[in-house]
RNA sequence: GCCCCGUUCGUCUAGAGGCCCAGGACACCGCCCUCUCAAGGCGGAGAUCAUCGGUUCGAAUCCGAUACGGGGUACCA
């Protein structure tokens, strides 16, 4: 997802085409349901592709599934100049001679047996024998720059003839996205490093068909804190996980951006309009990045009090169920300093919504407060409700501070007591503004239970 | 094994020969603010710029070797 953002930004900044393709080309990894999955995480997170699958475009169709005539048919072309060849050596024996050549110290490499024998291959291939189409690697060197790496270069003689149809008729990666980039004017390959060592045998692939290859960036990889790659098939999360999470969608592209390109300023919290705007592939780090979701975290109480309230009200609607637009909108003020993530909201307002849940172990009056000037104070706090204090709490609240401290205890220690009073727990939103939000009988009935708990009091 | 890419505070990074005995952010610690907790403000600690050798008056920045990390080496993408 991080490098489908990056090529997102790429076509932003500059005014590109923002193309999405499904390639489920492996019938055995296929998984119904998936597809929906990656569509939904992509609008989740904002990025909206302007040609492709549901909203169709002028290179449909966008499934590689759906294009096999197309490959079979550029296949032919390759086998017609000499590009490719029938091979039928069985699973078996292509495992037997690379474990000869990892023995003999040698890369592993297909030996070509089959080129030298297309006669009987052909016989074969009519007998109903399986057989894969491989690509001929053409002696010499091949070149790139890369977008983000310079000049990278490799001997031909280290490239393997790659399977372009495999014995299902499908065509792997190499073939189909070569043919796809071609015939969908895809300008710019953005795709993840591990695809460097494959970059040539693409590049060898338009070469052979006459056409101009695309441009090459190679992002750098997403490490776990293990320091391996992180991926769908290894310790990634899924995308809407972090929904479920209680993530703000911006607070992760935000997050997911800044691993591994950087503004060039110090300005570091940014919105997809605001990366769109500032990024540039050449700003993108080449070295591996490691994921630290602390720094998610970090971005995520930004993004969340950079919401303007009314929006953050009702970002919170899923997470504070049964709550009028009303109610959401008064809590706002007093949790958004606090929450981390959308799903803190909930046990902040919950002693707001409902009852205060008193924990079985809860100490009270907690410490540095004896219960005579705990009592005192919540009888105080019972006559200034009762009085209408809570029309003026700054004032109210002075009172009350000052009847704690002509027992010697700092209001910081004794205002312990209206917390665990109001809110169940001696820490939480403001408790003044909270007895100002549950209203005047609210607040007499949790403050009379708390002077119940003291007993006599003396 | 072989090939490729990479290597600056714990983590993400700035840095494209002198501005750097290296700047920012997260995390950590302290102080301030304060009705709690946060948020916010200020400050601190934290990197011999992987190592060694070259080039240069001068190198984190250029070159080479080594080490380490990652990726690839599939009828997966």
């Amino acid at each position: 997802m991080r490098t489908a953002l990056f090529n997102w930004l790429a076509a932003r900044a500059t005014g590109g085409t923002f193309l999405l393709r499904v390639e489920d080309t492996d019938q055995a990894r296929y998984h119904p349901g998936s597809e929906m999955q990656i569509l939904d995480s992509l609008r989740w997170l904002g990025l909206d592709w302007d040609e492709g699958p549901e909203i169709g475009g002028p290179h449909a169709p966008y499934v590689q599934s759906l294009r096999t005539d197309l490959y079979r048919l550029e296949a032919d072309r390759l086998v017609q100049i000499g590009a490719a060849y029938w091979c039928t050596c069985t699973p078996a024996r292509l495992e037997q001679m690379r474990a000869g050549q990892r023995a003999a110290g040698r890369p592993t490499r297909y030996d070509r047996r089959c080129l030298g024998r297309r006669e009987e291959v052909a016989a074969e291939r009519e007998a109903g024998a399986p057989a894969v189409l491989r690509q001929l690697i053409p002696p010499g060197r091949t070149e790139w720059v890369d977008l983000i790496r310079g000049p990278i270069a490799f001997d031909n003689a280290e490239l393997d003839d790659q399977v372009l149809l495999k014995g299902d008729g499908f065509p792997t990666y190499h073939l189909a996205n070569v043919v796809d980039d071609h015939a969908m004017e895809i300008s710019h390959v953005i795709r993840a490093e591990e695809w460097i060592p494959s970059t040539p045998k693409h590049l060898s692939l338009y070469a052979a068909f006459g056409w101009q290859p695309p441009e090459f960036a190679h992002v750098p990889v997403v490490l776990g804190e293990d320091g391996q790659k992180l991926s769908k098939r290894r310790g990634a999360r899924d995308i809407l996980e972090y929904r479920r999470l209680g993530y703000l969608p911006s607070a992760l592209v935000n997050a997911m951006a800044l691993l591994g390109w950087s503004s060039g300023t110090e300005e570091e919290v940014f919105d997809l309009a605001g990366l769109a705007e500032r990024f540039s592939l050449d700003r993108v780090n080449p070295a591996p990045a490691v994921f630290d979701v602390r720094r998610l975290d970090a971005l995520s109480g930004l993004h969340i009090r950079r919401l303007p309230m009314a929006e953050l009200a009702d970002q919170l609607e899923p997470w504070l169920p049964g709550t009028s637009a009303e109610q959401r909108e008064a809590l706002v003020p007093l949790l958004r300093e606090r929450i981390t993530r959308l799903d803190e909201a909930a046990g902040l307002a919950t002693p707001l919504l409902g009852e205060p849940v008193w924990p079985e172990d809860a100490a009270f009056p907690p410490k540095k407060v004896d219960a005579a000037t705990a009592a005192e104070l919540l009888d105080a706090a019972v006559r200034e409700v009762e009085g209408g204090g809570l029309a003026d709490t700054v004032a109210m609240r002075e009172r009350l501070a000052a009847v704690l401290d002509q027992r010697g205890t700092k209001p910081r220690d004794g205002f312990r007591v209206l917390y665990m009073a109001i809110l169940g727990s001696p820490q939480g939103v403001p408790v003044f503004d909270a007895m100002e939000l549950i209203g005047p009988a609210a607040t007499l009935a949790r403050l009379r239970s708390a002077r119940e708990r003291l007993g006599n009091g003396d």
